[in-house]
DNA sequence: GACAAATCACTGCCGCGGCAGTATTCTTAC
DNA sequence: GTAAGAATACTGCCGCGGCAGTGATTTGTC
């Protein structure tokens, strides 16, 4: 995260990048790139980055409880996420809260201030996905959605020559 | 660059990630640090990770001469496009050489050794993506490229509130 | 011709992400 | 009951990307 502000961002007229290769990778770099970078720069103002704001709203929202559900569900290294909870617990916007039962485990609670953040911590991010949907039909959306879904389920079962990528998919205990 | 390998990839059945919000966006970062992980995959054999095959393929087709030319290209920050190019150059895979009528510039030429992995190099470039994109029809590839091209420039020219992004798209001069 | 502005390559600095390793605690197997 | 394994959170380390600043050189302006 942080990627702070677009590089420089010239003045080119149009996203036509390398025809050839790896275009579909080029392109999906330059907007995500350009999706984070705005939410960065409408996030500022409340001292927050893109990967902060998202792991409030899934707590906020319920889709995780602890460091180790936020880093399966978002794909996200642990150690790296440990730091991102102190910096929000830091800022007072999230409160640690070890588990009785199971001592191994830290609840992460959303704190009043951050509760209180959130609806325009929200707005932010929907007023840069909505910029970056600009004039796109909802089947639009849909239709990115599901090509884009499809690439990372290849990506999960990779038919590569070799098996090179370390995904070890222990399918199921015998 | 460089995300050495993908992060644990667990075992997910499907990539239906948080349906509301930024799920485009989450799409969009986990489907491009698939590729990039199993770019940099491929490219390890090599000793090489993605940004440095892409700054090689780049050379190598003449779509840039100088590190200026291909930060533009590239959208890559002028910095560190200096040092890729340096240990591209450690390699040996790439000549420096100043340019004797302006000497502010230095070409960039990709040494014979370069010339010689890059067929191995595409190779591995073109397996990672097509692999993602198994399954696609040429008009679904087709549609994916023209909806990021469009986000893309939808970031380009935002319609945000105040303008909060550094674009300063001094709009061709008078 | 002189000065300002722009361009190019490069360097120092900082933050972050990913990996490997650690301590603690729980679960499973025998 | 105990030992082995797994899971959770955390820390040290390293590489990289982005920014700001520098020096050299060229271009543009008056």
């Amino acid at each position: 995260m942080v990627r702070r502000a677009t590089i420089k961002a010239e003045t080119p007229p149009a996203a036509h990048l390398p025809e050839g290769g790896l275009s579909v990778g080029y392109l999906m770099g330059r907007a995500r790139a350009s999706l984070l970078s705005g939410l960065d720069a409408e996030l500022a103002p409340f001292g927050l980055n893109a990967m902060q704001y998202a792991v409030l709203k899934q707590l906020a929202e319920g889709s995780a409880r602890t460091a180790a559900d936020l880093c399966r569900y978002m794909y996200y290294d642990t150690g790296s996420m440990t730091r991102v909870l102190d910096r929000l617990e830091e800022k007072g916007l999230l409160r640690r809260e070890r588990c009785r039962e199971d001592r191994r485990v830290v609840f992460l609670r959303v704190a009043a201030a951050g509760r209180a953040q959130l609806p325009r911590l929200r707005a932010a991010g929907t007023r840069v996905l909505d910029d970056h949907l600009r004039g796109f039909s909802p089947a639009e959306v849909e239709a990115l959605k599901r090509l884009l879904g499809r690439m990372i389920d290849n990506g999960l079962r990779p038919k590569l020559t070799g098996g090179a990528t370390d995904l070890h998919a222990r399918g199921g205990k015998p």
